[in-house]
DNA sequence: ATTGTGTGTCAACAGTTGTTGGCATACGGT
DNA sequence: ACCGTATGCCAACAACTGTTGACACACAAT
């Protein structure tokens, strides 16, 4: 009922509790929800897998605090306005890059309602709050914000779940090139331009 | 050996067949590969799930006739080049809502291996073979088809499966305003402009 | 030393999955 | 009318799934 992380005694388990967050991001991350089996994470985390029940309680439990992330988006309102979408697209890839759980939640969100339901929060709730901490029309934020994820999240499925080759071998920094002017119209544009 | 549909004999079967991969669609496009069992669709189809097998021989086989498709994209080099962003997302809009095939193949593609390469195969030879057909320098082409292909399968994946909410609401006519300049500049723009 | 609690293993359960073989029936050509 | 083949259903298999409970050990506090 405090706070979520009480300063309780570290626990002595702690080490394998991580052990089996990380094994099921990597599992989720290549097999996507159902055919990443908790035997198969258990092995990985080379412990039985009854202890994954223990302490996440069920595959669902655990799959919840597996795809927990913070897209960490810098304060938007900060940025100067005619690099808003150069400064998104960088940190997006940054960000895909250096983290397995955005593409294990992706994957996921293909199959299981409450992968697609947090992935829907994520970008409701962190991307179009961010969107609307600039001042653009209230009532387009939203909208804004929707397109934004649209080539976000396309980028991600060619480049990281379908792995379309032309994405694939492109370098980031050409990505940046091509896709930052579209977020930027996205963001700061009118449809008619 | 000679053409993949030969004159034989119309077998008394082709109903069931029929009712088979229409239920297949069906279930793999709400469930995704895994989840969508040969029960479920045979209960669909209303027959025994030993059929399918008979018929396609194993899940995969079903799949592979499933997810069978054609983007019957228009000839490019007939169309005006201002407008090719525009013609371009209003086909793919119009070929999604009529057709569960794609969202089918989309939802398998996160987590199934062939399906994630028949996608490929669909992007690479339909769309990026299109793409080849005006005249744009032929090195920049594979990736121009793959630019188009990140925003439209981002509209989709945004759309259909994860159903967010703002791309949801957008009437087709609004999405098409905003993403056809996209599309024009990933085809016949250059990256620095 | 003894208790109690947290940590870990093992074996098993009940349900579901793709897949297979056997058997009944209905059709089409002779 | 007869026979081969196609069509369909039924029951069952073996493998795998998430999940559970019993049991063994290690640690900390008394």
């Amino acid at each position: 009922m405090a706070a979520p992380t009480q300063p309780t005694h570290p626990r002595r388990s702690d080490a394998t509790r991580a052990a089996i967050l990380r094994a099921a991001r990597e599992r989720f991350a290549a097999d996507g929800y159902e055919r990443a089996t908790i035997r198969a994470i258990a092995a990985d985390a080379q412990i039985d897998p009854s202890m994954v029940m223990r302490y996440y309680g069920s595959k669902e439990g655990l799959f919840a605090a597996a795809a927990e992330f913070d897209l960490r988006l810098p304060d938007l309102a900060r940025v100067p306005p005619a690099h808003l979408g150069e400064v998104l697209i960088r940190h997006f890839l940054a960000r895909w890059e250096g983290d397995e759980t955005l593409v294990a939640l992706l994957r996921a969100a293909s199959t299981n309602p409450g992968a697609a339901e947090r992935m829907r929060g994520i970008f409701v709730n962190q991307l179009a709050a961010a969107v609307a901490t600039f001042g653009t029309d209230p009532t387009t934020t939203a909208r804004r914000a929707g397109l934004v994820a649209s080539q976000i999240l396309g980028l991600a499925f060619t480049r990281y779940i379908v792995r379309l080759p032309p994405i694939v071998e492109t370098p980031a920094e050409e990505l940046v090139a091509w896709i930052a002017p579209t977020l930027q119209r996205y963001l700061t544009g009118v449809p008619e331009d």
